[in-house]
DNA sequence: CAATTTATGTCAACATAGCTGACATATAAC
DNA sequence: GTTATATGTCAGCTATGTTGACATAAATTG
């Protein structure tokens, strides 16, 4: 008789991690609501921010959805103001995708509750960044790990005060 | 001015979670979508297996979604023989929620990835689950902790071979 | 006992964010 | 010049959440 559900290794943490990631995203998602975003939008800020100049097929391969799904929230974030599209100096046919001033304010609001929740159970649970970053990392599958070290090297490259030469910070036409 | 996104403390921590709940979720979901069934259901299943007698409106509490989506899940999960409803002992207008032989198989299934790949992670990374396990629980909210200890709780009383007497392990009319 | 509250179920309509398939356009590459 | 690629768009489907209204059975209360 094979049931009767004897806890498998690591149980308590399959269970953690769904209250732990549940409450991780409520607090963005609690501004995204009232702002008429959602989740999607967060994640495609969240990516343009890390790679700025970022193109759709690049956003695509690290949303993993299709680009129907991306067109119509990525066509909102637009309409609002918070991305600016550009074509690729090298091939036209691209677009290469930055944040506006208005969008880096964004990601930078949803980004703040993450933060300090994730400081504070640092603090609380007395655990290393490093120790926590480490399991996480092995956490994710190959193909996740390459684009984790690709996003790194485009934030390494960029340093922290890199502007989008041309694009400029508000983007041209931001009104 | 304020954007310019520098790096907010933990920033790195906010782009792993992501990655790895996103591959931590994906084996499950692909043995939900060969079947017919999706998150929601898996959510149900993990919840009635961790407190088997579980009523409707602590499944409800857990969960936090409304009945009405609830409905529609746990209909079919009933319809597909894998949970069973008894009316409450003390209160006959609630209904208990039970696992079937076939669903405590199915949830061990969709666990079994989970594991695995917990174990990996926590292998390769050299971290202690005990570490990891004091961070999650830190991320949660009070609610959630309360909720936590409630299911751990019940964990224990029940023990790992107990069963929900009357019901049994083929919770009667299962044909 | 009658009235009310509670636990649950159900119907209908709607929103978000995924999906597939088909087709259009501009540009690059052969 | 033809073909391949990067992107956009139209139309419709699915899963899972939402609200509001109402039904039923059982518990509780006056």
């Amino acid at each position: 008789m094979k049931p009767k559900t004897d806890p498998l290794p690591a149980s308590e943490l399959i269970e953690l991690l769904f209250f732990a990631y549940r409450d991780f995203i409520s607090d963005p998602d609690t501004i995204l609501g009232e702002i008429g975003f959602g989740r999607a939008h967060h994640r495609v800020l969240h990516f343009v921010d890390r790679k700025p100049g970022l193109t759709v097929a690049e956003l695509l391969d690290l949303l993993k959805i299709t680009k129907q799904s991306l067109a119509r929230v990525l066509k909102q974030l637009v309409d609002a103001g918070h991305v600016a599209q550009k074509p690729g100096p090298e091939d036209r046919r691209q677009r290469e995708l930055y944040l506006t001033d208005t969008g880096k304010t964004l990601i930078r609001e949803l980004r703040e509750p993450q933060s300090r929740r994730i400081v504070a159970a640092l603090e609380r649970s007395g655990c290393a960044e490093e120790e926590i970053a480490k399991f996480l990392l092995a956490m994710a599958t190959e193909d996740a790990k390459t684009q984790i070290a690709m996003l790194s090297a485009a934030q390494r490259e960029a340093g922290p005060t890199r502007k989008p030469e041309g694009t400029g910070t508000a983007a041209s036409e931001d009104e």
